[in-house]
DNA sequence: GGTTTTATGTAATTTTACTACAAAACGGAG
DNA sequence: CTCCGTTTTGTAGTAAAATTACATAAAACC
């Protein structure tokens, strides 16, 4: 029989996202499974509450068909397979499904950028490279001063990380503005860690921003979208893919995961300080908010 | 039987997250139920590879008691009960069992904060209010120009806002300073929207903006945690609920939803815009990515 | 064109989910 | 405490679904 042999590897596959998984594997399926195939891509939804013989008919096909197909994609059996799906499908329609409308209404809007913005932060997180990430935060960790580089919307994401990482006692700056950023770049010195994020990674000063820094000896993290220039000027590339696309509505999904990611980071670091320092930052917190709630900053 | 009278409502439900119907229900279930409830939560995943029988004997209840308890939840049956378990388990394990421990390496702290993210968003959709939504989008289509109001890590927000809107045409501002925002709240007029960004809604002087802006004659829609303070002061109340709780190590949460909040509201009036406009915006888009590429900004 | 291999459907079998009914537990009223 | 009504739970049976075995049809190879 097709594909048996191949069973076991595929079972311990990371078995996310069946819907990727079928629509990658339909090429090499039988004819009838990839009827079957088809199907299932056109109304997942609908196979949920379907049981074999009603996918049978709806693919046109024998009811073992079905059951062959659910083998052949690397599942144990049709309960099985349906279980998978519901997995996959749990935000929604898949991303490539919310493509916006110029007729969608608002409701309609809201739901699909939630939606592909969580499915492209689970796209981000399964992509993440946990080896240079483990990297970055031992570099953090041990940094004198912290330096966050960025323009634009990459540029919210360093502010957003200054604010951060001052509550763990490491000194923190943010350089939006390009000559502050040389500047600053080339008074680096070691001890210091410089953090440049840009979803491009080939923006040309930004490139220079790393060079300069770590010609100084600062150890230099990069935060980008893809394996750009900017990673090979760094110690440590921090990527993060997203499934950004083309389309002029689709918004900027980088930022997002780049958040997530700097929540990690100074999370992770501040849980390497000592009891005393966190038990300081939880000071810091109440204060900020006994002062919210009674005065203005 | 217990509780037939309301499947039909239950039905109707947003059917989302059975983990969290569960635990809400536990309570007012059956003794038998709420061993099987309790098996159920304590190893979902175990369950979704479970048959009836297996679930019986886990929980020392006979069959059908597993069905009722099936019944009682708001399923239509068992099958029915796995799928919709299913779909809640995407993110992995509920966001109540990914607290953090100080013992988790940063492979651990990583999938946590991806899952309690994406959990919250989840739940911030699903309560987002539809209706404030598309009387934010009616207000800010209109607007003659909009100034983004917020402190710290809203003022994160507010920066990205402002980053955001002039693209649709419309000139906007971001006051992050105290004074200024007073300032430029007390200049604003009839036409003029104020957008005002507050997780907790209850810092007095951003309040005052909200007060000092609408008496000038200005729209106010606010962006907040909670039903707070702030949003008896505006026009339209946006409000993102998150499922921030108070351990320390807990990264914020709101600021993320908040930005997808804002995502939402620029794609919407960006989709109201005539289409001379949005060939303006791809044209600026194209420019931008253009000069990423050769020369710094 | 015949033979081997692969793909698909038919029919039987096993397993699973679900239902009807009866026994047990519970709760009040006399 | 005992009787009766209600609710809860289990036993046994039934219907339906998933899976398997086998046979036939199609394709590929010589």
């Amino acid at each position: 029989m097709h594909g048996e042999a191949d069973d076991n590897e595929r079972e311990t596959r990371s078995g996310r996202n069946m819907i990727e998984i079928i629509r990658t594997m339909r090429a090499e399926l039988r004819k009838s499974d990839r009827k079957v195939a088809d199907v299932v891509l056109k109304d997942p939804q609908r196979i949920l509450n379907a049981t074999v013989g009603e996918t049978a008919t709806l693919a046109e096909v024998s009811q073992p068909t079905v059951l062959r197909f659910a083998m052949a994609i690397g599942c144990r059996g049709f309960q099985d397979f349906k279980i998978r799906l519901a997995q996959s499908l749990a935000f929604g329609t898949p991303a490539t499904h919310s493509v916006l409308l110029d007729t969608d209404d608002p409701e309609t809007v809201a739901e699909k950028i939630f939606e592909y913005t969580m499915t492209s932060l689970d796209w981000a997180r399964s992509h993440l490279d946990r080896a240079a990430l483990r990297k970055a935060i031992d570099i953090l960790a041990q940094a004198r001063t912290i330096e966050f580089f960025g323009f634009g919307a990459s540029g919210i994401v360093a502010r957003d990380a200054q604010q951060k990482f001052p509550l763990f006692g490491v000194p923190c700056g943010a350089q939006l503005d390009s000559h502050q950023q040389i500047m600053i770049a080339s008074m680096m010195k070691q001890g210091d860690v410089a953090f440049v994020i840009s979803n491009t990674g080939t923006t040309r000063s930004i490139i220079e921003i790393a060079r300069v820094a770590r010609a100084n000896g600062a150890a230099v993290i990069c935060l980008t979208g893809s394996d750009s220039p900017l990673a090979s000027y760094s110690d440590v590339a921090l990527i993060v893919e997203t499934l950004e696309n083309t389309n002029m509505y689709t918004p900027t999904i980088s930022r997002i995961a780049a958040l997530v990611v700097i929540d990690i980071l100074s999370t992770s670091v501040a849980m390497r300080r000592p009891l005393e320092d966190q038990a300081r930052i939880h000071n810091m917190k109440r204060q900020l908010s006994d002062i919210r709630k009674v005065q203005p900053i």
